[in-house]
DNA sequence: TTTCGATGTCAACGCTTGTTGGCCTACAGT
DNA sequence: ACTGTAGGCCAACAAGCGTTGACATCGAAA
């Protein structure tokens, strides 16, 4: 049989370089502000080696904005402790790794980023809260009451950078917004 | 005395139509992506009479973008309807005015909208938060938690257009959202 | 009727952008 | 030692951007 994975290439670093650059400059300066020429600056090559790599603009964003939530099998948490793991989970998620960033940035302005980002909530998050076992007729509305919440708090803390928001340690966040996403996952309407 | 009022110039018909035309841009495209030229299309006139009148594209944006959130005096609200108050009035303020959605896609990505969506928030929010008589101490963090969810529901509802958010009746999400708000303002950590 | 400022058009500027193709260099296989 | 190929750089392209200044036209005051 043919060897599955193959022998890491020479410029395997050059690639990842290039992709960490990517995500920082798409982080903090949104799709159309993050040139193609300051991030091969930051990541120390050509800007054509980021069109060898990745084809162009929209296919570095693709490889950059990839990104697994990870989250927790719902159903292995204690049911009234799932707002609470939910909010902790997303908070460490966010502050560990701008990809997320990245991604929310991008969204506002580039339609293929948001297209990604409903792919992202629809598919891991909707699955997430479907995996606990609620009424399936609810679910997806449950996941998006959740995402409203959940990207709100990241939009106003991390994008918007609203001061009170900013300044709130994690551990009062989790004491604010676990209630919310607590009734958002198990309450009744 | 001086007239106060300087009488209307012919040219004011010209000026509102690049602002209407600016804000349609603005919201459904980004601060980078709506270009002064399309705007100008938009309003069947010359480019540089975007220019004559205001200056710049920052200066364009700047005009388009004040926003009143007319706030209720929450003060004259029954102290347990402040939330479905709140909500109900957020969403046909987002609902019959694209200015909002504008301030909100380019606050994502041009910090002079992001310094705006924050004195938005600080200013008119906090200030009717403050209104209703809570503890002085807590009213910001409150306003600032109000801003998370409103935010994101806006950001879900408008900007990435989440299926089941987009698809949720005005008053189904009073019901869901209300509660939130109530706790956010009224609740106790 | 003349005049003059306000209103609007036109063409161009300098700059930045994503993207391309040619060329040089170094290294692995023979 | 030779050669082919992958890695990398350089210079340039066409297109689009915000912005500018010169010129035409209209409308009201004199």
């Amino acid at each position: 049989m043919t060897e599955t994975a193959p022998r890491a290439r020479r410029s395997d670093a050059t690639r990842a370089a290039i992709l960490r650059a990517a995500r920082e400059r798409f982080a903090a300066d949104g799709y159309e502000r993050a040139t193609i020429r300051a991030i091969a600056a930051d990541a120390r090559i050509d800007p054509s080696m980021v069109m060898r790599y990745y084809g162009s603009k929209e296919g570095l964003f693709a490889a950059a904005a990839e990104f697994d939530l990870r989250l927790p099998d719902l159903a292995a948490v204690p049911p009234d402790r799932l707002g609470e793991t939910l909010v902790r989970h997303f908070l460490a998620r966010w502050e560990g790794d701008e990809t997320l960033a990245a991604l929310l940035r991008a969204a506002s302005t580039n339609p293929g980023a948001a297209e990604r980002m409903r792919l992202l909530f629809a598919d891991q998050l909707a699955a997430a809260v479907a995996g606990f076992g609620t009424d399936p007729a609810t679910t997806a509305r449950r996941a998006g009451l959740v995402a409203s919440q959940t990207l709100g708090l990241a939009f106003t803390r991390y994008i918007v950078r609203l001061p009170p928001v900013v300044e709130m340690a994690p551990e009062d966040l989790v004491e604010w917004v676990a209630p919310t996403l607590q009734r958002y996952l198990t309450g009744r309407p």
